[in-house]
DNA sequence: CGCACTTCTTGACATTTATCAAGGCGAAGT
DNA sequence: ACTTCGCCTTGATAAATGTCAAGAAGTGCG
């Protein structure tokens, strides 16, 4: 998808609208193992990710937690971040090359002057993406790890292969060795 | 709190405005077990809960999972519903007698009439519940049972003064049973 | 090619958590 | 006062999941 195409998708932009705010971006690359965002940094991007995967993670005890796994034409950014200019709470880190469309912290700033409703776009978005955690929050409380496994499979199959499973097994809640038993009788 | 107060701490609205916003809101009451929402209902109310208890549920299978529980002075809405206009996603129920201050449909609807800013305001309130909810997904990606109890308990000790044990198990991702050997051994 | 490294799998075993069944206890209703 | 009901606990047992250790397969790199 083009840049135009994710800020009406993402945004409910007119197409008008949605190309002139396109021209904000600009074209970010990532290697394998680079940070898009550490921990505690304060960088007010948003980005949409053109092609390659990210891994949102923190370390909890003496263990890397998965947080969430970006996947290409989502947006990729920490919203405490983003919203708040709140040091990031997230490690976003590349799982291979990865492009992205990146609208940078000036452009960001001022884009309630670019758009004029964009608070009220911007706060719809934000409801979208809420529902989906609450979603996600509902799996943990009714869903076995199979469930959850099957779930996840049946909503981004692609995720699987693209994406080491240990990854994929700590953002379902279970170890990997759990996510490979399960898959093996499946 | 006054509903002026709970308008300047969750929306940041000015002592002024607040004081003329508050207006716009009714008082209600519920009867222990009446709904303030049903599931499939449409209802774009936006209510604070001045006292009792309100728990948000659905069902999965065979049983009721609790979501989560609505406390005096934090705001009661099924977000989803309010924003879009969608059927509400969750039953939510008077664990108690309820007084809420409520911002009925009409007025809702007006917000960003009655106040300048008022988009802004919503989506940095939804950008809290936001990073609420993703920490709330962390605890059961890093936690046991034990700990996300123990969590629970220093962020909200009072929960288990005023709601069943078994709803807040729910709430936590365990059984009834579970719950109760935990807090036997604490 | 050979080596290091990551990923994935498997087995044996331990721990956590769920399930099922029963009983106690207190509040509310008749 | 008695009954009923909701809530909580407890025990016995089963099922799900984690831990630890080992090894296989693939990949990148010297």
């Amino acid at each position: 998808m083009t840049t135009s195409q994710l800020l009406q998708t993402n945004f409910r932009l007119s197409p008008e609208k949605a190309a002139e705010v396109a021209l904000l971006f600009r074209e970010d690359h990532l290697k394998k193992g680079d940070y898009f965002l550490r921990r505690g940094q304060t960088v007010r991007k948003l980005s949409f990710l053109r092609s390659g995967h990210l891994r949102g993670w923190a370390p909890a005890g003496d263990k890397d937690i998965t947080q969430w796994i970006f996947t290409p034409d989502y947006f990729v950014a920490d919203l405490n971040c983003l919203l708040f200019g709140l040091p990031a709470r997230w490690n976003i880190q590349a799982l291979d090359g990865c492009v992205l469309a990146t609208l940078p912290e000036e452009n960001y700033l001022r884009m309630s002057e670019a758009v004029p409703n964009w608070d009220l776009l911007e706060k719809e978005f934000l409801g979208r993406c809420f529902s989906t955690l609450e979603d996600r929050v509902f799996t943990f409380l009714s869903l076995s790890a199979r469930e959850r496994y099957e779930a996840l499979q049946a909503w981004q199959p692609d995720l699987f292969d693209h994406v080491p499973l240990h990854y994929l097994a700590s953002m379902l809640g279970m170890t990997a060795e759990t996510l490979s038993r399960i898959r093996r009788v499946s």
